[in-house]
DNA sequence: GATCAATGCAACAGTGAATGTTACGTATAG
DNA sequence: CTATACGTAACATTCACTGTTGCATTGATC
């Protein structure tokens, strides 16, 4: 449970969130269902909620609950309200004295971008409802 | 120097050996240029060796060069020597009891597969010879 | 043959990012 | 007022990657 855990972790609560829309869960049930700690899904899911996909209520009976109708909730939604890169950013901002640095450098951070960019076109074609529906039992 | 340095390492030594195909470099020599040790060198070169890109030859007057022409070489050969994956694997092959998760998983993995096999053909269009030509000397 | 210079490789140290954990403040229902 | 839950800061732990040292091996040169 190391990489990628974040995208992981919030993927997997809006996919049962999608599932039962009404109910709220603490992060204590949560964490408590994907194996982890509640600290931790305060802070994934906070960022989730700056991105306007949750909400929070504290004190007595708060939790967490969708802002939006499950199927208005696309994958790439929560990637991007992640902040994460799958792929390498690597703007360290240091442009190297090498020329020939900087010409690789070049090319392939173009690349990058143009595959982020697909990736997060193709992920935008899902939304956390569809991925319930997808969800049959598999054969073993 | 934290992420991504692999490649960054080995395009960028590649690149220079582009430019004078016949000299042979020693590990001291490219680690000097690039920053870096040369037991790191060694490691990163030795998997592009054992790709077939690149030779190497022990004792005196030893050291690395090119095992092709540079216009026979793309960067995908190199991304895929280097066994990195710019975009996150996660076969960890543990299928999750929970039928959402699994749900989840199998859609972003045949996403990122995609998008894995999009970036090694855009990777393909380029060789380390295109990556000189493209090398002029900036404003600054 | 002796010597020097280079790779090959193993073992360990150092670093940094991500996760896990504890603690405490704050808000809210009952 | 109390119990419960979020919000956040601070610290501990883990893990991969890079850096480093040491030594065996190989090959050109004296």
């Amino acid at each position: 449970m190391k990489r990628n855990s974040r995208l992981s972790l919030a993927l997997h609560t809006l996919g049962h969130m999608a599932a039962d829309p009404g109910r709220t869960q603490t992060s204590a049930d949560i964490a408590d269902h994907a194996g982890t700690n509640p600290v931790v899904v305060r802070r994934v899911l906070g960022k989730l909620r700056k991105a306007g996909l949750l909400t929070s209520e504290k004190g007595h009976a708060g939790g967490w609950r969708l802002a939006r109708p499950p199927d208005r909730i696309s994958l790439a939604d929560v990637y991007v309200a992640l902040e994460e890169s799958l792929i390498a950013t690597e703007d360290d901002a240091e442009a190297p004295a090498c020329s020939v640095e900087r010409a690789l450098q070049k090319k392939v951070v173009v690349v990058l971008e143009e595959v982020e960019r697909s990736l997060i076109d193709r992920l935008a074609g899902t939304t956390i409802a569809d991925v319930r529906e997808t969800g049959a039992a598999p054969q073993t």
